[in-house]
DNA sequence: GTGGTCTAGACCACT
DNA sequence: GTGGTCTAGACCACG
């Protein structure tokens, strides 16, 4: 089985790490299309927190096209489906890379070891 | 004068928002240490925002040491100094690649068009 | 439950007195790490006080971790950690000292009678 | 002449600064009752402050009766009165040393470090 | 003029 | 229920 790691003391909220969590499994490949996820009330078990808070992270990546519901069987990982346009894509992608820049200007990092470092992350998740 | 450009609808708190964006040009160059921002009334104005958000946003960067304030003189830009230790700063930096990554994944970005976000941003703001 | 004492017209901001109370608390074991405090709502109404007030108070201390907030839970007393390097320390205490000092003698205070008081203070709060 | 060192960046009001300095100089006997202090024009310009500064600093002074102004001569150090009753004073110290105590503890430092540096800081201003 | 604190009250996000 | 953000507007402290 999968294995989720939440930090209730990071400041990001407990099902915005879930939804990450998941997120990442299914750009890794760790989880494939068709495989269903761990149910809510054994997974709200397994961390230690309310059902409710694995209900939202769900619903959430429902919403977002990431996995689907099937009625009375579970949920399961979508082929991941994206309607947003290119410019949009783009936009999203801009603001986290600035991010990421700016950080690492205001902490004194080199330009060659963002690029290391971002290097190291898409290999785990991007062909 | 410097131009920034709020999205109260964006989800992101306005005060964030600034926040980044004071980062972005103090990592830029378009503000330099010693260089003074613009005062709370007048920002406030400026971003039809109420004066306690630029407050919120003028002190949490003051917090992190990247601007000071001198009590009935203004705001100032500092020479940023940065206690944080390497592996700290190397946490920071992997969080946000892989968050980048992940996105980029799940939009179905090539590894190519990310690098080349990664690149365009870092040129802005790192030498 | 925990009691506080707030004077609005000492000239020291109420939000201070707070910290420097939760802190006492907190450095004399009446608080212990994982303890939560008084809900803001609660305390504000408690203190006859803005929340808002609160919130400020509360936040300053998770800046200097002293607590940590969960959200939709409340907030948690922490096991201190401390960054600051010796040098910094040291500067901190001459300075209280030395207001300490240059107040007692311009009180005519003895050397004795400053003496007891500390002695009086550090026990409550070291070991 | 006397060596004023004042901080803008500290945090600390300038008048108050200037204040502290006058007052630690009077009790450690660097300023004698009967020494006159640096004229107002003076020493605005040796620290390059504004002179409505200094005269802050000044009337609050003569405030507390530490110093006199003699017209047309200039400002003069008293022998330091005190109208406060004992209680008050006790107070005033309380509070002084148990700041001091809270942020010692909440530094990880040792009793024996504190009273070491109270030692210290009382030995220059107290016989 | 500048920044700093506080109030009264609304609305949102998280668990 | 909890904390987090924001508004509108007042008053104080500093230079």
């Amino acid at each position: 089985m999968l294995h989720f790691q939440i930090d209730p003391h990071s400041g990001i909220p407990v099902y915005r790490q879930l939804m990450d969590q998941i997120k990442y499994y299914a750009a890794s490949g760790a989880l494939q299309p068709g495989n269903q996820l761990p149910s809510i009330r054994e997974l709200a078990k397994a961390l230690s927190v309310n059902p409710t808070t694995i209900v939202k992270a769900y619903s959430e990546l429902e919403h977002e096209g990431v996995i689907v519901s099937k009625h009375g069987k579970g949920m399961f990982v979508t082929g991941q489906a994206n309607d947003m346009t290119d410019t949009a894509i783009h936009d999203v992608l801009h603001r986290l890379a600035r991010q990421l820049a700016v950080e690492a200007a205001q902490m004194g990092a080199t330009r060659e070891q963002v690029k290391t470092i971002v290097e190291e992350e898409i290999n785990q998740v991007l062909k």
